[in-house]
DNA sequence: CGCCAGTCCTGACAGC
DNA sequence: TGCTGTCAGGACTGGC
């Protein structure tokens, strides 16, 4: 499941291969995989032949294909979606859903199985406005002082407010319970109870968790590969998600897990407790 | 506005 | 062996 160090990795690859190269056709796209932008399908396919990658970018967890008229083809790789560049002579797997004609015979290939990815085409992208999400884990902008003024008045588990991609921009399942478990914070703790104090260790541990992953090239623990096809190596490297039953690293204990959000969430219950609520 | 349940989707797997 | 049911979850929608 590609959170953000995952599409990190594969913006990274296709960085440096896709700018200033032109997209030389569309070979495939499915309609159905257009859920963004007001670009149909048809137009989309019309539109991009010719166009000149600028840069390949990413924001949360979409990655954005600039081109110099200042369009941009966005990209969601929901559960299962992987974006390869591939020899046109490789056989198309099935449920691939877009394929982009390059030069050297190449081809830019999204293949997604369960068709959660999303696909929308922006005549003028803004990287600011186009999607709506929070700040970047790993920029500036992301601070404990943020958070605290963004959790103060809500009750919901800081597990699923951390999870509200317009909170912060680019965390899902498996991050989010590595980075609570680093921080040393229960996720069913209201977001309301974070102190400043726990707002930083979160900030931390956050960034720590993901530079750690995309240092390992990403977490493959069911779909995931990157744009080589090549699998990621932080799953050894987890702490607590899917780790139920097994010791905890720091003290031992089984790894608890519940449901929370709709996510199955993984926890240590000695090293994680509820954070207590301030207004007592 | 916050919060939650429902929706989409298919491969993998358990159980009969 | 082959069928059926269940589970996984990111982001959106609609109801309250």
């Amino acid at each position: 499941m590609p959170e953000l160090p995952e599409v990190e990795t594969i913006r990274t690859y296709l960085n440096t291969i896709l700018p200033s190269h032109p997209v030389v056709s569309v070979k495939h796209l499915d309609a159905r995989m257009v859920k963004m932008g007001t670009v149909s399908s048809e137009s989309i396919a019309h539109r991009l032949p010719g166009l000149v990658v600028q840069s390949m970018g990413r924001r949360g967890k979409y990655l954005v294909m600039r081109f110099f008229d200042k369009s941009a083809l966005i990209i969601h790789l929901g559960m299962s979606g992987r974006l390869v560049v591939e020899p046109e002579a490789n056989p198309w797997r099935s449920h691939t859903h877009l394929v982009l004609g390059l030069r050297e015979d190449k081809e830019l290939r999204l293949v997604d199985p369960r068709r959660f990815g999303r696909i929308g085409y922006f005549v003028e992208f803004d990287k600011d406005r186009t999607l709506r999400l929070g700040p970047e884990p790993l920029s500036r902008s992301f601070t404990a002082q943020y958070l605290i003024d963004r959790l103060r008045r809500r009750k919901s588990p800081i597990k699923s407010l951390l999870l509200d991609q317009s909170l912060v921009a680019g965390l899902g399942n498996i991050y989010v319970d590595e980075a609570l478990f680093g921080a040393g914070i229960h996720p069913l703790s209201p977001g309301s109870t974070v102190s400043f104090r726990s707002a930083s260790r979160l900030v931390r541990s956050i960034r720590r968790v993901l530079r750690v992953s995309i240092a390992n090239r990403g977490t493959s623990f069911s779909d995931y590969v990157d744009a080589l096809g090549h699998q990621g190596q932080n799953q050894e490297y987890l702490a607590v998600y899917g780790r139920w039953g097994q010791p905890c690293l720091k003290c031992g204990s089984p790894i608890h897990s519940l449901v929370i959000h709709a996510r199955t969430t993984h926890f240590c219950q000695h090293c994680q407790p509820m954070l207590e609520d301030l207004e007592g």
